[in-house]
DNA sequence: GGCCAGGTGTACC
DNA sequence: GGTACACATGGC
C-alpha cells in the first residue's frame, strides 16, 4: 500500500520520542505493531510504503497513526516568524506529530520520567515481549509483540513489573492500569473533554503530572495545543528565547501558551527535535543565532 | 564515582 | 505559590 505523502520525514518522526517500539531495519526501513498488527514503513519519492501481513490490512488505521491527516504546510505557516521556528523547521522540515492509541500512549510516558529515550525503548520492548501476545510477522521474521493491554498489566504485579527494569515507575504503571481497568470508559471520555479538564482527568492518574498529560495528549488525542515542557524544552526556550535570563515557570508557561500558535504542540516537537539532534547538550552558546529570542522574549516580560 | 535522563509525589516554607 | 528531595536504573 502507498500513502501519496509530500514533506514526511519518516525517520525523524519515529524516532523524535513519540513512540518508543519502533525499530530502523537495513534499507531505512521501519517496523512497529498497531494494535494486533505487524507493519513495516518505508519512505519513497512518491511517499510512503506500508506492508502488512494480515488478510485485511487496517490501512486506514496506518493513516491516522502517521498524521496524515494533517496539511503541514499550513499548520507551519501558523508558527512564530522568528529565528528558532525557522531553523527549527528547516532542520527537519518533515517531522510529523503521530496519533498514538492512547493506552499504550499513557503507558510509555508513564516509563518515561527521569529516563532516556533509549532505556524507554528496552522498558517498552520488555513489557511487550513478557506482557504482550505475539503478532502474525513474515516467515523467518523475528517476533513481535502488541503492546500489552491494560487488562494485562491491572494483572501483574508490581514486581513483576520491576524486572522489566521500571523502577518506581512500576507502581505508577500498576496503580495507572488498575485505575483504567475498572473504568473502561476512563480514556475514551477524554477525548471528548475539552483539553483543559482532559489533561486534569490525565493527571488524576498516579505518575502522571502536567508534562506527561501533555504527552499523551498531543501525541494520542491530536490536541496540537498542548505543549509538554521537558528538560529538553526547556532548555531550547531557556537558550534561544530567554538567553541570559532565568524565566520563573509562570513566565514560562504564559509564553508556551502564547507566543506558538495553535499548533503550539507542533511547534514545540520540531523545537524539541531540532534541540535534540542539532544542538545537543552543547547548549549554553546562545546559539548559531545570535540575538535569536530578544523579541519574543520582551513581549511576555 | 558523579551526573544525567522527554518527571512525579510529597513535605515543607 | 515555590523549593528540596526521594524515587530505580543504566549510560557516559
Amino acid at each position: 500500500m502507498l500513502f501519496a505523502v509530500k514533506e514526511y520525514d519518516l525517520a525523524a518522526t519515529l524516532a523524535s520520542g513519540q513512540v518508543f517500539r519502533w525499530r530502523r531495519i537495513k534499507g531505512d526501513a521501519w517496523e512497529g505493531v498497531l494494535g494486533d498488527h505487524w507493519f513495516r514503513l518505508r519512505q519513497s519519492a512518491a511517499g510512503l510504503d506500508v506492508e502488512a501481513v494480515t488478510d485485511r490490512p487496517r490501512w486506514d488505521r496506518v493513516h491516522h497513526f502517521l498524521g496524515l491527516d494533517d496539511d503541514l504546510a499550513a499548520i507551519r505557516q501558523t508558527f512564530p516568524v522568528d529565528a528558532p521556528m525557522q531553523m527549527a523547521v528547516q532542520a527537519c522540515p518533515g517531522l510529523r506529530l503521530l496519533r498514538q492509541d492512547p493506552w499504550e500512549c499513557t503507558a510509555s510516558f508513564i516509563l518515561s520520567s527521569t529516563k532516556q529515550i533509549v532505556q524507554i525503548q528496552q522498558c517498552a520492548e520488555l513489557l511487550a515481549e513478557r506482557f504482550g501476545e505475539p503478532v502474525a510477522v513474515p516467515a523467518g521474521h523475528a517476533p513481535a509483540y502488541s503492546f500489552p493491554s491494560m487488562k494485562r498489566l491491572a494483572g501483574v504485579a508490581e514486581a513483576e513489573l520491576r524486572s522489566c527494569k521500571l523502577g518506581f515507575r512500576a507502581r505508577y504503571l500498576s496503580v495507572t492500569a488498575r485505575i483504567l481497568n475498572e473504568d473502561a470508559s476512563y480514556l475514551n471520555t477524554l477525548a471528548r473533554l475539552p483539553t483543559v479538564q482532559a489533561r486534569e482527568a490525565l493527571m488524576r492518574l498516579p505518575g502522571i503530572g502536567r508534562k506527561i498529560a501533555d504527552c499523551v495528549l498531543l501525541f494520542a488525542y491530536g490536541r496540537q495545543d498542548a505543549f509538554p515542557v521537558d528538560v529538553w524544552v526547556l532548555r531550547a526556550l531557556r537558550s534561544l528565547y530567554f538567553p541570559g535570563k532565568k524565566p520563573s515557570s509562570r513566565t514560562l508557561e504564559h509564553f508556551t501558551a502564547n507566543h506558538f500558535g495553535p499548533y503550539a504542540g507542533y511547534a514545540q516537537q520540531y523545537l524539541f527535535h531540532y534541540f535534540r539532534t542539532c544542538l545537543g547538550r552543547t547548549e549554553s552558546k546562545p546559539l548559531l543565532i545570535p540575538q535569536a529570542g530578544r523579541t519574543a522574549g520582551k513581549r511576555v516580560s
